[in-house]
DNA sequence: GACCGGGGATGACAAATGTCATCGTGAAGC
DNA sequence: GCTTCACGATGACATTTGTCATCCCCGGTC
């Protein structure tokens, strides 16, 4: 049997899931967690073969949970699940070390054949998403860009978000020009949009 | 046994979702659809009695669809199952003719309870959101304010918009303006987010 | 030692944004 | 008939935002 945890914040999509790899007859669903901490915790009592971690849940996402993973439990295969497709979102996945990358979008027999296939020493990817993935190169935002620009997402202004990373305004406007360089946008709210769908947050 | 059509863009939740379903002995799924025109054809091909709809979906969303479900087949339940419970979701969703509003954090269990207590005329409906959806108020953006606020979302600058919308840039300026107000926004950030969540848009 | 890149800051300037008063139109509503 | 309100527009004005040049400090690295 596959021991299986499975992470994921929506209680429906959750139970769901579970109840779909239940079926499968080599398959066992020995735990779920609503968010990463909680899985966490759960993969270190259970001690699962695969764990199958959605990258948009409250507290610890997703990839942050498998980074954790990887140094408590180095066997434990990981799947990462999510919605969106984003360049950014596969390359840190595959850093965190995760062995599968699946879109929601994909057909759901897809998730029990990945979730075979890793165990058996494969590495899961959609080619399309991983030539998007490469071509797209790598975050071309400098850490204190991508904390600007992260701290502007919410609609703060700049005199907010200087506050907040105690910063003088001029410099938080300088950073914010760069950025919007750099993802060739026309102003900031372009460039948060740009950096969120290339998964550069 | 209980009819349903289900209708939902993410593969791998609707085919969980189905399965999830088809394992209770008195409902069966007899069509799935990935957006709404799709959702629409298939229910007056199998006309259902319950057809379940997401909302967030390309296309046609599933509070249009459930509008145009409602004179098509005036018999046919409608469940509306959505990720953000949002008051003007909600309020929309019942004015489409909805007698079920779900989100996708309530447990797994509920789905196919909310379909039989529909299907034996019942409403079904959060309490918690109900009151939010309640003292939240209604819409107060007139539909041409809800439209170029809409409009300004994706970072469009002023004057997309006025070309977009066919009106002067300083028309767009006032309505943007208004709707910051109304939304008590300290500029149009902040106004489409708050929009949002409110379900205004 | 020279050079570069990132972080942080300042000042000046242009462009975009937000606010307000005011005007005109037409459709409802009392 | 009068009022109200959504729609559309203009002009003036203050504020915010975006751009650029320039400076300092520091840690690498060639």
């Amino acid at each position: 049997m596959i021991r299986v945890v499975l992470a994921e914040d929506q209680g429906m999509v959750r139970g769901a899931l579970a109840t779909l790899l239940n079926l499968e007859d080599d398959i066992e669903v020995v735990g779920e967690a609503a968010d990463g901490d909680e899985a966490l915790a759960v993969a270190v009592r259970t001690r699962p073969d695969v764990a199958l971690l959605d990258i948009e849940m409250p507290g610890k996402d997703g990839i942050t949970t498998a980074a954790s993973l990887r140094e408590a439990l180095p066997d434990c295969r990981i799947v990462i699940l999510t919605t969106f497709g984003r360049p950014g979102y596969l390359r840190r996945a595959m850093e965190a070390g995760a062995s599968a990358f699946l879109v929601k979008d994909s057909p759901a027999q897809e998730l029990a054949a990945a979730i075979r296939r890793v165990l058996a020493g494969e590495r899961v990817i959609d080619p399309a998403l991983a030539a998007a993935a490469l071509s797209a190169g790598p975050n071309p935002l400098s850490p204190r860009e991508r904390d600007v620009l992260a701290a502007s997402a919410d609609g703060s202004t700049i005199g907010d978000v200087a506050v907040r990373l105690h910063l003088s305004e001029g410099t938080v406007r300088n950073y914010l020009s760069s950025a919007i360089r750099k993802t060739s946008a026309r102003n900031r709210i372009e460039a948060v949009q740009t950096a969120q769908r290339q998964g550069w947050l």
